[in-house]
Parts: structure tokens; C-alpha cells; sequence
DNA sequence: TGAACATATGAACAGTTGTTCATATATTAA
DNA sequence: TTAATATATGAACAACTGTTCATATGTTCA
């Protein structure tokens, strides 16, 4: 089928009602971006860490078995998407889940890949 | 800070314990699969189009204005990942949201990333 | 002050991904 | 059967990502 035909399915004008219930282009970006966030190994196991005790990056480092480098990128990522928040203690930067919406979010997640059989 | 040295706030003890209540190694990486496939804004707009009507790939296409063949290859990964599943209707495919899970990973997001000022 | 610790950032490279093009498969209707 | 419609798949390429290395910034304490 080349693009532009319609199968008989298609019903343009409902398609557009559909169209217009969708989040907007800004909110579907954003989305994507936190996804994207959540899907490195890395920072979901920071963020199942973090979902038992606030921790500083060395903790992290430590924990995870890879650079302090790597945490702190990490970290940023998590951070600039409000998934992650920080504290000053000292010397230490600690870390910490944002809210509930992010302990949901990987709560589902995981629910959804366990479920199987 | 070296690789292996351990600041003054790192409990190794406390760390281990930490380390065993997080999702196993393979729950992780499959987690990281649904988000990577969450993360296109494709995949996305897809999903939040399901989510109102079960819709075959043709609609599908018409509405996102992309090609059939990548309609396609994103309803695979959508559909590999158990995110969405499939019925066959007469000459149709039939794609619909597989669960609640779906429903409520996509809504968890959404108000993540609308609820700030 | 300066030395040591704690964290952040930029550059760069290998690996991964999404899209399109071309083509194959599957279903229906004639 | 054959033609037309509907969907899937493989290859290929540009664009993007995560990690490390090197280095900079910020904080504490002596």
C-alpha cells in the first residue's frame, strides 16, 4: 500500500477526533526523554538503590562496580528529568527519588515483567 | 577519588544488604527494555492512540503520518515486549493495549511530566 | 592558605537505534 | 488462479547513547 491511500478500515474523520485526544507534541517529547532515562540498567539500578536509602554518588560508585564518572552522568540524567533530587551534606552530594510517581513507575515496570510466566 | 577507595560514608556491609533487595540482573534488563521501547516518540503517540481504540497497522499509519514499514517495526517491538498484543480480523491486523500495566505506565509519565509549573 | 576528598563536566569512541527502501508474505475477492 | 490489499521483514545508513579518560570545580580540615 503506498502511503497517503486509505484502507477501507479508515475513517479520516474519526481518526483526526482520536488525533486530537493524544497528549501534545510537547508532552509526548517529555515522555520520551524520562523513558529514555529509564532505560539503562545503570540508572534503574541506581534508582531501585535509591528507592531503599538516599545516597551519595561514592556510595553509588561502590554499589553499581563502575566509574565515578559513570554515576555522576547518570545521576545528571536522572536529575535534569526531576526523577532524582539532591541535598548538600558536607561534602557529599545525596541523592534521592523525586516522588511517588517515579517509585510507581518502576513498581509497574517491574510488576509488568514478573508477571509472566 | 580512585576506583576500589571508599569515602568515610560508605558502609560496604550496608551496601551488600542493599545490593540483594534490588530486582535480579534479568528483571533489570527487561525493564530496560520496556523503557527503551517506551522511549520513541512513535511508540509513544501508538500507544495513547490504542489506548482510546483497538486500531489496525493502516489506521495507525494514516495517523502518524510515517510509513507503513515503520508502523510495522514499531508495533513488533511494542508487541514483543508484551506492551501491545494482536488479533487477526479478517485482512486486518488488529492491534490493542495488552494490560492495565500499559495503561498505567503511560499515565504515571504523563503526570510526571505535566504536574510541573 | 594548601592538600585531600567529593563530585561534575567535556571529548571521544564503540555500540545501538529508528527510519526508509525494497521486497516478501498473507488474506480476500474476482 | 490472479490481482489487489494489508502487513511483515531485512538491509543499510545517519543519528544518538553510555562509557571511560582526563580534567575542572567545589568542599573540608589541618
Amino acid at each position: 500500500m503506498f502511503m497517503g491511500e486509505r484502507c477501507e478500515r479508515v475513517d479520516t474523520q474519526q481518526i483526526e477526533t482520536l488525533l486530537k485526544v493524544i497528549p501534545e507534541a510537547e508532552s509526548i517529547s517529555k515522555m520520551a526523554a524520562v523513558f529514555q532515562a529509564l532505560q539503562s540498567d545503570t540508572r534503574l539500578k541506581i534508582l531501585f538503590l535509591l528507592r531503599q536509602k538516599e545516597m551519595c554518588v561514592c556510595e553509588l560508585e561502590q554499589a553499581l562496580e563502575v566509574t565515578q564518572s559513570a554515576v555522576s552522568h547518570s545521576l545528571r540524567t536522572l536529575r535534569q528529568l526531576d526523577l532524582v533530587r539532591v541535598r548538600r551534606e558536607g561534602k557529599f552530594t545525596v541523592y534521592f527519588i523525586a516522588d511517588e510517581h517515579v517509585r510507581m513507575l518502576i513498581e509497574m515496570c517491574l510488576e509488568h515483567v514478573e508477571e509472566k510466566t
